[in-house]
DNA sequence: GATGAATGAGGGTTCATTCAT
DNA sequence: CATGAATGAACCCTCATTCAT
């Protein structure tokens, strides 16, 4: 109820000291996905992480209840936007080719992988890497994430195998494998020192009508 | 009919010793694969590796330098029987028509990989999972581990490639792309609960046709 | 009237944290410095350490990087205070004896080691018994300790000579032969569980004089 | 009961078993010499000791209860053979001047200790360095063998003091008082590089005479 | 008696978490 | 609420000693 919270609105103007807590809060999420995505789940450290973010270990600890819970906020944090991007996407209405669609889509997610590079790592780092004993509650949640968007992407292809733009014999595959092949880019890139090359069409094109001549 | 009782055999009989001394070896390699595979690279505790293997811990050290040096000795005698069986495939004489030889090689691969299923875990986990500094001999010698596979893979992909069977579009990635995709199957099996369902023929159609109609 | 608290003096009184934070420091080093000196070097174990100190283990490491540290920050925080000693004494002006000054002198080191027995019997370990492997930055400081004093003693030593005091013949020598002396003492000493009796005088005599009648 | 062995000698000559058991004993003693000495007393590991003898670890077990036991055994054979050369020497009749006296028992002395480089090391480790926890037998023995040398040096000490060659006012110290002497210089080369200058004459001198014009 | 692989208690060090200030 | 020093269980590794061969 300061001189910025006029009186008679009736959004309530959050208080200084819950914007600065808002502050800190996404501050240690920033940070966190930092050191987790560069020294890896498990040797990402409190305390870095706290340095990074510029506060104490025990502010981390007046935010999330434990490592744990920190890296979950920070999946379900990113997993908000990304769905709340893809969804916006799909209620685009269809260009009436599926595989402009699904290129669509495809760089529609490149788009958003592109600027949360450490999450995309995060993500690769959930899949194999993760320690059920560290991480019980983050070890819950990931697949639910990668649900979220293997769902999303599994129901743009449903559209095209029922459009007959796809072959139905492998229906049930088509999001993993399309997911696979994005993801077989990335550690090319990765092999070979490239900086994130991605022949986006090429790889539709590929998806589509395979490799054979 | 030991080492010191010479008979007409060319082929010297290991010691009482040194065949125990093999088995102690074998073993702590087999629960350094179970262990490493079941609980991570960086949750794999030496004691448990140890107890699995019905040894002390002592031995471990007896054995290999330390636990980096164990993964390394696993990764390397897992590669050779790999390496091997890929190159003997590679030997034998083309059967004329890429899609066969290309099914061929992805049917040896995948059997030797349902035979060594905690190995192709471990080989996942070093994907994205590596700790730098936990395991630095580890993480150079994976990617030669990963290239090894990578190259003979890939030269079979550029013979289709010389012989018009593929398009020279994507011809780099070829050899990922289709890592990817049988990464793809496992994923979704993992996700699934399915135990290792392997469409091999559908998937090499896949790489060659694409999922188009 | 702490640092927050500004009055008129400039001497910033340090925060009750910093103050703690000594305290804790300190009784480290003493704790250490008790452990080295009875159980040895390579017995003095951080557990040891730790409860003498009256804290946890982890405490160590928050101000030490690791055993051998604690042992450089120790030698270095007494030869510090040792140093400033002998310093303040060579400062006095000359008696205009020499064996006057030599007298005074010994009496001066004397006094600082029967206030800091421990750490006298920790120089003693270092002259011989220092194991490189486990003392890398210790075994590397430690001769330094031991220069500093030596090249005080050699100082006025050479002051002797230089006042034809001293024969010039096994000057080189002198300040080692004298802290042979002391040493000699100690050691007889401790053979004869006698506790700490130092005939300065005569000592100092016997390196003028020598033994004979 | 060989060809070696002729019967009828009273002297019984050992088995071929024996003087190889002996040589291998002596073998042990040689190479933990020179462990003990390099490495430093709780540095020395058996594995080591058994290297360099040539030999296997359970060998140092047939031969030695265990390590402190070798290293009692290491230096009661020493001991033996220092007390040897020192009571040949003291039996050899005076030459009735105390300084030529004490010069010759130093020289035998030097004379043993530059034979026995690493023993004499091992001396000085035993001084300071010892670990009662890992070498009680050792800590108990250790002593004893002091006592026997500064015994001997005593007892020529005191017939300088019965002859007036010495005066009496540290009688008791003059023992310990050569012997750090003869220490001082070692440290003196020690620190400066030097590989074992003895200027043995004029520290006889020193030790009559001392260092004043 | 020699061998050397196996043993396992023990020590140094790490780091997520707590809590007094 | 932020702070950051303290905590201590847990982990990797060492090495004197044992004992089956």
């Amino acid at each position: 109820m300061n001189a910025r919270s006029p009186s008679g609105t009736k959004i309530p103007v959050p208080s200084l000291r819950a914007r600065q807590r808002e502050q800190t809060y996404l501050a240690i999420l920033d940070a966190a996905e930092e050191i987790f995505a560069d020294k890896g789940l498990g040797n990402a450290h409190m305390n870095d992480i706290a340095l990074k973010a510029g506060v104490a270990v025990g502010t981390l600890y007046n935010h999330f209840e434990d490592r744990d819970a920190l890296l979950v906020a920070l999946i379900e944090t990113r997993k908000a936007e990304m769905v709340g991007r893809i969804d916006a996407f799909l209620e685009r209405p269809s260009t009436g080719n599926f595989r402009d669609d699904l290129t669509g889509f495809v760089k529609e997610m490149g788009a958003f992988f592109e600027e949360h590079t450490r999450f995309h790592i995060i993500l690769h780092r959930l899949e194999w890497g993760l320690h059920q004993e560290s991480f019980p509650a983050t070890a819950a949640c990931a697949p639910e994430m990668k649900r979220e968007l293997i769902v999303r992407l599994d129901k743009l292809i449903r559209r095209g195998v029922k459009q007959k733009a796809l072959r139905p014999a492998l229906a049930d595959y088509y999001a993993y494998l399309l997911m696979g092949i994005l993801r077989s880019i990335r550690l090319y890139n990765v092999d070979h020192g490239v900086d994130e090359r991605w022949p986006l069409d090429e790889l539709v094109r590929f998806f589509m009508e395979g490799a054979g001549a």
